[in-house]
DNA sequence: CGGCATGTTGCGCA
DNA sequence: TTGCGCAACATGCC
């Protein structure tokens, strides 16, 4: 599920799910998923604080609460949040569940996950995790001089769009997408890139994460026939009808079109 | 059964 | 010391 646009539509209902609430419980089922691993410490970080904020940094999730606490929350590959009535079965793959309360109203707001590589971090400040993130493209926009700055070296212009301090929020189907949109080949050095060849990634990237919002929002979740090119490698390229090849970078695979994006060298 | 998966981290080696 | 590639993490699904 998550990348930038996923985690936005989860940090959207997130702030629908606890406005003004209150943490009147929670239970961790999988004391592999949080932090501290202890979890009484991490239930005691959250009971009894009120949920100031929800706010999202490229695929974080961050939980303001009240007396400076936090909830930082990554959704790894498998991850969502969802409500639940208050005292609702266990669901499938629940890790944490947080009870709400507003007035006489209370809810359930839980983590689900099967391959647990998300993460829920407790604490008092804010985690290295959160801190070291660069630019989310969505909420601060794209900076190219400081993208190009990023792009002075000979790592692929695909693997430094995905590194999370440089841009964040962007993955392996952004990156992927994005660079089909652009006409690049995603594995061009970033030094290689023209000074227009930056301002088109992007360009491309804002259209990209407008149009994968767009996709999700609405209640209609095929979000697969979306991509232009992502997981379609051996297909036609919907622009020039040139078979789509795949190449791994940075130990990802990734589909790109040997007609119409151009490589650097 | 084998292969692949939207993410991140950490280790071994050059 | 730095940087890179790759395995590992744990599980579902095709």
């Amino acid at each position: 599920m998550p990348e930038l646009p996923d985690v936005e539509i989860a940090a959207r209902a997130l702030r629908r799910w606890t406005a003004g609430a209150r943490i009147v419980g929670a239970r961790c089922l999988d004391g592999y998923v949080v932090r501290p691993t202890s979890r009484p410490a991490f239930v005691r970080a959250l009971e009894g604080r009120r949920v100031l904020k929800v706010d999202r940094k490229g695929k974080w999730l961050r939980w303001l609460l009240s007396g400076g606490g936090r909830l930082v929350s990554h959704l790894g590959m498998t991850g969502e949040w969802d409500r639940a009535a208050a005292r609702a079965p266990l669901g499938r793959f629940e890790r944490v569940r947080i009870d709400l309360s507003r007035g006489t109203r209370r809810w359930s707001v839980r983590y689900l996950d099967a391959r647990r590589f998300g993460r829920l971090i407790a604490a008092s400040d804010d985690p290295p995790e959160w801190t070291s993130l660069g630019p989310d493209p969505l909420a601060d926009g794209v900076d190219v001089p400081r993208l190009s700055s990023s792009l002075r070296g000979p790592r692929s212009i695909k693997e430094t769009l995905m590194d999370q301090s440089v841009l964040a929020g962007v993955g392996n189907i952004l990156a992927t997408e994005a660079l089909w949109v652009a006409r690049i080949d995603p594995r061009s050095p970033g030094r290689t890139l023209r000074p227009g060849d930056v301002g088109a990634v992007a360009r491309a990237l804002r259209r990209t994460i407008a149009r994968e919002l767009g996709a999700r929002s609405e209640a209609a979740p095929a979000a697969e026939d979306v991509f232009f090119v992502y997981g379609r490698a051996g297909a036609p390229c919907p622009r020039c009808d040139v078979r789509l090849e795949k190449v791994v970078l940075g130990g990802r695979t990734t589909a790109y079109c040997p007609g119409c994006q151009v490589l650097r060298e």
